[in-house]
DNA sequence: TGACTTTATCGGTATTTACCGATAAATGTT
DNA sequence: AACATTTATCGGTAAATACCGATAAAGTCA
């Protein structure tokens, strides 16, 4: 397989998971931060976050709706809250996908 | 320090796992396709993935510098050339810390 | 209704990142 | 020695990202 074949090769797996999408929504310390937190935090709203981060709430806001795009974090509306909710799925398979990478 | 005494010592340097730094490093797609070329051409140097990445050999050398920042890549001066190499265990380790956290 | 709570969005700025071309540095080749 | 090859680094610019405060939007509750 030449170059060109590899690359093409290479962005249609790319296009398979949308790895290089999750690994940059995963690619800053305050939504790692955020990830771990909604991991250990399964029912949480945005003022929690809010309360154990030093961002304005438009910022947290920000970085959440760029995890929600991603497909991360989901979130559910409730009364004038919104509670976000970790794709622990969608993570494993993010790890599950750089482990395949490092045996390939 | 001859060629194989450096490979050695790359082998073997200890990178604290760092993992907001990690994921940062694999946040940017041109990154994530070095990573997946690595792992599919072990033997490969700079010049190889300058052609197959339409970006300028500078921008590729520095993003390779970022990946050795992070550990994810090794280097070894081969000659005039730099013959690059994935840190396979590493990058399963991120891997690995990403499902963990999903399950916890 | 009006006050309050919570989150999303807008406008703007500052910082960071990505990128390039030129060039230096190091090595190999003729 | 002169030239060629390969990569790293520098200086500068363009683009993207992060961040904030203000405000809108949507719900709750007295």
């Amino acid at each position: 397989m030449n170059n060109v074949e590899l690359y093409s090769k290479l962005e249609i797996e790319k296009h398979d998971s949308d790895l290089p999408l999750l690994l940059k929504a995963l690619g800053h310390p305050s939504r790692v931060f955020i990830i771990e937190y909604l991991a250990k935090n399964t029912k949480c709203c945005g003022g929690d976050i809010c309360n154990c981060l030093d961002l304005a709430q438009s910022t947290i806001s920000q970085h959440l709706e760029i995890l929600k795009k991603a497909g991360l974090v989901e979130a559910k509306t409730c009364g004038t809250k919104t509670m976000f909710k970790l794709n622990r799925e969608l993570l494993f398979q993010v790890g599950d996908a750089l482990q395949t990478i490092s045996k390939k």
